[in-house]
DNA sequence: CCACGCGGGTAAAATGTTTTACCACTCCTA
DNA sequence: TAGGAGTGGTAAAACATTTTACCCGCGTGG
């Protein structure tokens, strides 16, 4: 006794109709089902508490229906608002096609082992997105160019021709000399982000720098201040560009967290952040609004790249058909799916994702003279 | 052609010998096959590349071999430390494992689908980790005194009869009242967490003002206020306990988030954190070694209890058997397994995690008088 | 009256493992 | 010399689905 579980084999033993049929209601995309028998086996399926294994839902079409989320082994990764938020936006969209996602990080062992290709291959996933890569994430060449379902989170690479969705980091560059312009600002700082190893970071910074000088304002190179994103970064690349020129206006930093640092630099100084020198900063995370004073901002919408992220790996692994086993019947794998933007240099740029400019008490116009 | 990819039955064919074999070499358990057949199999194995569907290998025995992280749906749930840490242990145990970890946010719809179901029903996963519990999750009444596989990560209940793992905290509070007693402290105040929602937090507080108590030191009702965990309500909760008692020398924050928070009230009013008011408190995140001046804390190991969680869980679902068929064939099913320590009310508290004092400069004796 | 398509369904093959019997053989022991 | 206990292995049943190919009866245009 101890009936197991109900399985689709009982269902369709319950109320008399073939397995199939079961399966075929079960995947509603079939309307061969007269809507009595649809009733009659959902009727079943309600009495006899079915619910379908995923297990078992796989194994034909080798679709575990689950995505992997891979995110790099920082000290204390998930300890961010980044990775919170685009993790948010990945479930969301996830979840509303039926997705379900695992959870892995990579750190040297699971690299070296090659472990996000066994994922791939033991049909643990149907796809990776990978959240934090740099370019020292060397082992991404593997992916470089192939038809594997990977797609990085905001970042994109010149040397490897993957898929990703980024921000509109070019904008927001732009947003932010424009606003700045706007105000009379000339004598202008910027910290900027790890720009050797993350693309998205020099296209902010080249885009802040070239609007600037299209518009007459040229940055020397000691008005730019490299930084990793974390607060005390800010802080120290803000007193190095305060030291060497005491009389600036404004200072742009690549993401809100510097920006907050270089409030304390500043007030260190004596100086009033928003009153005698205009911040920005970038991002517009949760703290940028509750800042002393409120921090001016150019809003990256994280949660939509995550959720974007996924909605696009989704097409893309769909598009392969329901079983490519080698058939060649319909679009046999290449991208036919979803509008690739491509980058100026040809590569894949599956989407951007527009950005806007935030203004809060931390800016203002540019003192004359 | 296009030979899909290489299956157990490949190798089996491969090399001569059974599929059977194939399977007991892949499952190292069982010795039955000569080392010269073993080395057959894992040649035949390499040549073909071949790898185990995780899909097909869970379909006999029902096992996933995945667990389910379940966090509440809170405005940035990632974005936050204590999470990180959590889940990086559990990571890391269940890799060890072999075990994947799917991430769940419970939502409201999430809930009331009661998705978490599901996710066991349908054999997504093996067992359900739940981080960030607390007595509003109502629907954990479902799980009460039964035997499905769920813990709950650093929390615990009255209430209901759960498997948990928890941070020690009445020693954690008995720690921070010795060491402030031992310090000559008398007049101190303490800012709690959450207490009518989360035990461990009234854990915390009632050690803590009973060890006081038990050397002579009574707190008096308005010495405690209550805050959610968060720097700005460490803050608040400060200026309430400073302006009803300017002269205390001592306050104890049930985490460091709200800690440093006081710092701030302090520094408004004119006091000096570490010299002229002794600041604990609880957690050791990160950021409480580099807070100025470093904070003196209690460590909560969130790794380890994540960790420790996570193979807690497994040897509890391991326990069952390998297949659970209704044979009652060896313990079937009810917690045979594991040191399940039992609270004082008899509830099951599978673990206490161990905690230990950091001195920093933030604290120091008491002024005389 | 016949071929034809179609609505509504079914039987059977495929998916890739684990596990449970069971078998054939050798060696030892009473 | 029969009986038992390994040793090294195999065949076949289970696991729970999807998918493909096919079937049957019925109306219908030619």
């Amino acid at each position: 006794m101890a009936k197991t579980r109900a399985n689709i084999r009982d269902v369709a033993r319950e109320c008399g109709v073939s397995l199939t049929t079961v399966s075929l209601v079960l995947n509603k995309n079939d309307h061969r089902i007269s809507e009595a028998t649809r009733q009659r086996v959902l009727d079943a399926m309600e009495r006899l508490a079915y619910t379908p294994s995923r297990l078992a839902r796989g194994l034909p079409n080798r679709r575990a229906n689950t995505l992997a989320v891979l995110v790099p082994a920082l000290q204390h990764a998930f300890a961010d608002v980044y990775f919170g938020e685009i993790i948010s936006g990945i479930y969301e969209a996830a979840a509303d096609s039926g997705y379900r996602i695992l959870l892995e990080v990579a750190r040297r062992e699971y690299i070296r082992r090659k472990e996000y290709m066994t994922l791939l291959e033991d049909c643990s996933v149907d796809g990776i997105l990978f959240i934090g890569a740099t370019e020292e994430h060397k082992w991404l060449s593997e992916f470089d160019g192939s038809d594997l379902p990977l797609l990085i989170v905001n970042n994109h690479f010149e040397q490897w021709d993957l898929d990703c969705v980024v921000c509109d980091y070019p904008a927001a560059g732009k947003l932010a000399a424009e606003y700045l312009l706007d105000n009379g600002h000339k004598r202008i700082g910027h910290i900027s982000g790890p720009s050797d190893m993350v693309r998205t970071s020099r296209e902010l910074t080249d885009s802040f720098v070239d609007t600037l000088a299209s518009r007459g304002v040229h940055l020397a190179a000691d008005m730019i201040v490299g930084g990793q994103y974390l607060v005390e970064m800010g802080k120290l690349a803000c007193d190095e560009l305060m030291s060497r020129h005491p009389k600036l206006t404004a200072i742009f930093a690549a993401n809100d967290k510097m920006a907050l640092g270089a409030y304390q630099s500043l007030r260190a100084r004596g100086l009033q952040p928003g009153k005698d020198v205009t911040v920005m900063g970038c991002d517009d995370i949760p703290t940028a609004a509750l800042a002393d004073p409120p921090l001016t901002t150019v809003r990256m919408n994280f949660f939509e790249v995550g959720a974007e992220s996924c909605r696009h790996i989704l097409k893309s692994i769909e598009s392969r058909g329901p079983k490519t086993n080698g058939n060649g019947h319909g679009t046999n794998g290449v991208h036919a799916a979803a509008e690739v933007l491509s980058g100026p240099d040809g590569h894949r740029i599956s989407q951007r994702i527009p950005v806007s400019l935030v203004v809060r008490q931390s800016s203002g116009k540019a003192p004359k003279g």
